[in-house]
DNA sequence: ATGAAAGCGCTAACAT
DNA sequence: ATGTTAGCGCTTTCAT
């Protein structure tokens, strides 16, 4: 391994001189800056950033806590946030929490130990105290605090599409499936459509499932012998939407003339299937990207101008509903 | 921050004994480790991952280069690899190449700068001399190399059981849909695959097409345009099998009636999708794990005794082949 | 404009 | 069984 010692002795300088020229910083005669750098690329050096990151107490390192990277909804949040801090030299530790109180706080923990100088957490709540304790950097993503900054899409207003918009379309006996209750933007969703499609003179189904493709399936197959006569389903998201879908098809129910249905997210998978999944749009790249925008603006101290970024939702309407209907 | 010097202070003991506790190293009395360890707790210090980093020169930190963590096939193996290391206490510092190779060169340089212990690369061939200069563990994972560790699938295995179930299910004019020239396991499927259905007398047709959903959709369109008769497809993935699914049905040919379609990976949704796709099955997340478990031998000096690990595949029939054929 | 030296938090000789 | 100390590679006062 070359160091900065090598690099000095090839150089004919101090190493408090080299350090000046990779950190551009302080006086350096010019003459000697070319010197410097000759021998920097001669020897094809690179600064060890661990000795670095020791003495500033600050590494180049961002945490990234999710609660499932096979989730297909958070690889493009992933995405983002990762394209955003590659621009800007930093990377990624990455930690699936599985929404478990003990792995988030792991991480969170091991994390700070390699001094993470940020952190971007698209998973529940975590201890928040030991967040303020730290005075680390962080934006929630995807989730909700009053208290910290945060990226997330409007839950509200997706969930009053949803309900609107299958309401537009005629639905007379509507099931609504609810996702954990412990997830807060999927609950958000949820009672918003909820509220809207309880004042109307229909029949509102409720089923509970969890978010999985896998888990979908069970939701889809209870759902149908639940609801046979139900004629519209709002999912709590694009994984389930699509598995209702799938069983819905397999019972020979037809899409959308029998069953409409309306997810939520728009995963990019949701426009490839068969038929096309009507969903709520929820940005998820750019919204990693904001994530990564805003945590940096407080690494580099700036003022905080919003605390949180509410993105708008869009409806965007494919085969799985009815587009020509009144 | 707490240091090791605050609870040496807090214990009345050297740093060194402290040390010697945590590392559970050299001798020290029942009793002084009990009065350490109490210290430790009181103070809830934490030792510095990036101090000892420094002067081990080893980190905990595993550096991981994919070409796109937004493409279905990938997050599987990163879970299976972040399962494993956390059980290791190890964290995984994330790069997407882009199967650019600057990008890859860029993190590979960075995750070194980073002491991390061990690298895999799902990626394309980095300058390997590189690797071999650097001296630092790596496995290859789905991608292949003679002269590396390397964990993937069997490829030759995979595209010859698409032929073969093709071939049984009475096609007459195939479709083989060609992945990217620079992609290896892509290339091999798709020439088993190509070589035993050029034995037979069949009509075979050729398209090319990258790995996306988003390019899936051009793929299929294309296909249907230049071979309106062809009556089977083997896709080089299930992301473009799944597309090409979804334009047979929106063209109004039936599945497997009219087409039979077989894709490659068995990505979660593969199931959930209407029909069901059939597919070659490769078990990403044990790939994944097994990769990683590779890795923590070569960190642990362990003597290898496999340098290559080859999964089986398997046929995975679901709808979109006719299975009562004949 | 440049160099000497201290020190970031830790581990591992070496000494006792 | 425990303590002292050098040093991992770097940055940053403080001299000069």
């Amino acid at each position: 391994m070359t160091t900065i010692r090598d690099v000095a002795k090839a150089a004919g300088v101090s190493v408090a001189t080299v350090s000046r020229v990779i950190n551009n910083k302080g006086y350096v005669h010019e003459d000697t800056r070319k010197v410097v750098n000759n021998a920097i690329h001669s020897l094809n050096y690179k600064p060890n950033e661990v000795a670095r990151s020791l003495f500033k107490r600050k590494s180049k390192l961002i945490g990234l806590i999710l609660p499932d990277i096979a989730n297909p909804f958070f690889p493009a949040l992933a995405r983002g946030i990762e394209d955003f801090f590659y621009q800007e030299g930093y990377h990624i530790i990455i930690g699936n929490s599985d929404d478990k109180e003990e792995k988030k706080n792991d991480y969170f923990e091991t994390f700070l130990q390699n001094n993470v100088v940020g952190l971007i957490l698209s998973t529940n709540e975590i201890d928040l105290k030991r967040v303020q304790k730290a005075k680390i950097p962080i934006v929630l993503l995807d989730r909700i605090n009053e208290d910290f900054p945060a990226v997330f899409a409007d839950q509200i207003q997706g969930g009053r599409l949803q309900a609107e918009k299958i309401l537009e379309r005629g639905c007379k006996e509507v099931t609504i499936i609810k996702g954990p209750e412990t997830i807060k933007p999927v609950q958000e969703r949820f009672q918003a459509a909820f509220e809207i499609l309880q004042q109307e003179n229909i029949t509102v189904n409720m089923i509970d499932s969890k978010l999985s493709f896998q888990d979908g399936e069970q939701t889809a197959i209870e759902l149908f012998k639940r609801f046979p006569h139900s004629d519209s389903v709002l999912a709590c998201n694009d994984a389930v939407a699509i598995a209702v879908l799938n069983e819905a098809l397999r019972q020979g129910r037809r899409v959308p003339e029998d069953i409409q249905i309306i997810g939520f997210d728009n995963i990019s998978i949701s426009g490839i299937v068969y038929p096309g999944l009507s969903t709520i749009h929820q940005p998820a790249y750019e919204m990693g990207m904001k994530a990564a925008e805003m945590l940096i603006g407080q690494i580099n101290q700036e003022p905080i101008t919003h605390l949180h970024y509410k993105f708008p939702v869009e409806f965007i309407e494919r085969d799985s509903t009815r587009k020509d209907d009144d």
